[in-house]
DNA sequence: AGCTCATGGCGAG
DNA sequence: TCGCCCTGAGCTG
């Protein structure tokens, strides 16, 4: 699930459940125990995230930061916590609240300067009040790339990921092949503003859910989904079924080692 | 039970 | 661009 609107989601989640209080932090199994250890009793006192990047401020400037990747989660209950099932690479725990964290590709402990240097190298998020969208303008107008590749690059734009990406640009109809030079400035703040939108209302909603009103499931008769994802969309992982606009074939292709998917009706501007 | 694939990203070459 | 890391769900048999 983890594409930026999961960990924004996530940081207010860690905030609510643990936020102003000490906690107890453990690493049950894994290789996090020392840094677990540090945490370990001091105070949440802010979380961030930071594109598909989590940051979980402690007392005593230590940042925890995690990166899901492509398999980690987070499971989040009331206390007792169950005793861990596999591998747990870091327990919150406390104030009637647990949070286990699961197979991500980071978790470690951070200092200012540490933080700083990752977020220095992550392109603006549309989830985060201070973006700024002319940074990720500037790298899309002089390059190119195409930009299905570039709304993935994370020193682009941070937070996008396959399924953003697929279904921003169905829904403004681009091409997904155009080499980022080739767009207009409208064209660039329309997909930004869709992004902001998409995003935040993935936030709102736990999940990825992108199909307009005008085209409900009724009205389309569409093909049952084939994915398990939790939304409702317009191309991703839907190759070989029928577009939900223009009942065109939907296409897939690998495309810079991700598995790219588009109707190529619908997206030809 | 075993295989494949997945919403990600890193380092080697 | 490739291989690899990591977990879990959904298939197949």
């Amino acid at each position: 699930m983890p594409e930026g609107h999961t960990i924004h989601r996530l940081a207010a989640e860690y905030a609510r459940c643990f936020g102003g209080r000490p906690v107890r932090a453990s690493s049950p199994q894994g290789p996090f125990a020392a840094g677990a250890a540090l945490v370990d009793g001091q105070t949440l006192e802010r979380t961030e995230a930071h594109g598909k990047h989590l940051f979980l401020g402690f007392s005593g400037r230590r940042w925890v930061h995690v990166h899901l990747g492509l398999y980690g989660k987070v499971h989040l209950g009331q206390e007792p916590a169950p005793a861990p099932v596999g591998q747990v690479r870091l327990r919150l725990a406390g104030d009637g609240h647990y949070a286990d964290l699961r197979g991500p590709s980071r978790c470690e402990l951070l200092d200012e300067g540490g933080k700083q240097k990752i977020q220095a190298r992550l392109g603006p998020d549309p989830l985060r009040p201070d973006a700024d969208p002319n940074l990720a303008w500037r790298r899309i107008s002089a390059s190119r790339k195409s930009v299905a590749a570039l709304l993935m690059d994370q020193q682009i734009v941070s937070g996008v990921g396959n399924v953003y990406r697929a279904e921003v640009l169905f829904r403004q109809g681009t091409d997904p092949f155009r080499e980022g030079r080739s767009l207009g400035r409208a064209e660039w703040d329309a997909l930004w503003a869709d992004l902001v939108a998409l995003m935040r209302e993935g936030v709102r909603l736990g999940r990825i859910d992108t199909v307009r009103p005008q085209h409900t499931p009724e009205a389309m008769r569409r093909p049952p989904r084939v994915d398990d994802h939790g939304g409702e969309v317009y191309v991703y992982r839907r190759a070989g079924l029928g577009c939900h606009v223009c009942g065109t074939e939907v296409r897939t292709e690998e495309h810079a080692a991700r598995n790219l998917f588009w109707c190529p009706r619908c997206q030809q501007r």
